[in-house]
DNA sequence: TCACATTTGTCCGTATGTATC
DNA sequence: AGATACATACGGACAAATGTG
């Protein structure tokens, strides 16, 4: 049995006012970096109390839709920081439901090691371009003997983003902030990993760069030891 | 530059109250199906207004920590319904960046197909006889002429949850959210491609059953060929 | 069936904090 | 530095929903 008709309101004020905004910013009326009016005239324009508002403006800013501004020239801002939210929504997962940091490696590299494949075929000029100004980085911090870690974390999403196809941005986003997550409760920083990590990421990007997917592939299973070494250590 | 110490409080209330709601969760201190006290009086317990609560409460309700009842005996009860809200995250995403139903099918048999790798190894009793069950569901709205649809859908969750990573199942169980969505919007519905679908499906079973990776591997590439024209119909 | 108690949903008015000009 | 405009927060009130006697 489907429903045909939609209920005239729905039971609460605050989600039909935060799907109505939703749905303002799925069509292009609102997009990022329009300013909102301020809660009051919000509250006056669809007649309700401030209080409502607030409400919706919680849910929307949790979807990563707004952010809030006090003061002067402040209120709703629309942005686009979805993403953001979906990786800490990944990171709540994994704290609740306590998964373990091998199921994550071993899912993160079957996930990688296939998306390389559209790596191999799409990475453009300017994909090579950010990865190279990565491992420079990374390795820049090496000589300086700090943790690239950050930089090593960003490569994959790099790689991600490569692939021009976007649910794997979206999936690898949220999974490297869960490793990254993982990595800030670790204490102990092991330099001579982090390098060795660096290290592969520069052969990978190489063999990226001679569109060699055999190579890529049996260089990314190299990380994969690696990575476990350094997530076993927890 | 890091900083070492966190601030007394976090600039708003309601920030401070949810997360340490959430922590509570985190640590097991409240479970599913736990009720907590009304808006008012967890009010009292952390000193501040009823509004402030319940900015907190529209938090963990959109986290998929808590529901809210009306009336007696109603209030904030525990729940888990993260899966849920993670979906519907991703329906969002999907919206809002205007994904193509191609660049979600293509990343989705990529890494169905690495994950069938675990599914064939780890699949036990309990998961055959739930797939079993969902095939057999299936053929029986065939016969009644009505659309297996639903159950071909979740056909693939059970797929997920046969390989015992959790990560696989988050992620299956969010693209087949989108897939799902994508299919609400279809005006038509070719049966003849369902009945196709859920015949591959149950040749998918058989092969999982033997063991026999090169055979379903084989057979979710025809399947693929099979979704692909379903969702270029769209 | 009806009244009642409890709890959320919503409103108003007011005060305070904060960022901008 | 002071005025302005905005969010944050408080308290009290009533309406609506929902289970109980």
């Amino acid at each position: 049995m489907t429903t045909y008709f939609e209920p005239y309101k729905s039971k609460r004020s605050f989600d039909e006012i935060s799907n109505q905004m939703k749905s303002l910013i799925f069509q292009g009326v609102f997009k990022p970096g329009d300013k909102l009016p301020p809660e009051s005239e919000i509250a006056n324009q669809f007649n309700v109390s401030r209080q409502t508002i607030r409400e919706a403006m919680r849910i929307l800013e949790h979807c990563g839709f707004i952010t809030i501004q006090q003061g002067v020239n402040g209120g709703p801002l629309i942005v686009d920081t979805i993403l953001n939210r979906l990786a800490t929504f990944f990171i709540d997962i994994f704290h609740f439901k306590k998964i373990s940091p091998e199921e994550v490696t071993e899912a993160r590299f079957d996930i990688e090691k296939v998306m390389l494949h559209h790596v191999i075929e799409r990475a453009d000029d300017s994909d090579i371009e950010q990865l190279k100004e990565n491992v420079m980085r990374a390795k820049e911090k090496i000589k300086a003997n700090t943790s690239p870690f950050a930089e090593n974390i960003a490569f994959h999403k790099l790689l991600a983003r490569a692939s021009k196809n976007y649910i794997y941005i979206i999936v690898i986003e949220s999974i490297m902030a869960v490793v990254a997550d993982f990595r800030s409760e670790m204490k102990n920083v092991d330099f001579k990993r982090s390098r060795k990590i660096t290290q592969y990421h520069e052969d990978i990007l190489e063999s990226i760069m001679e569109r060699n997917l055999e190579r890529s592939i049996s260089l990314f299973e190299k990380l994969l030891g690696e990575v476990q070494a350094v997530m076993a250590a927890t």
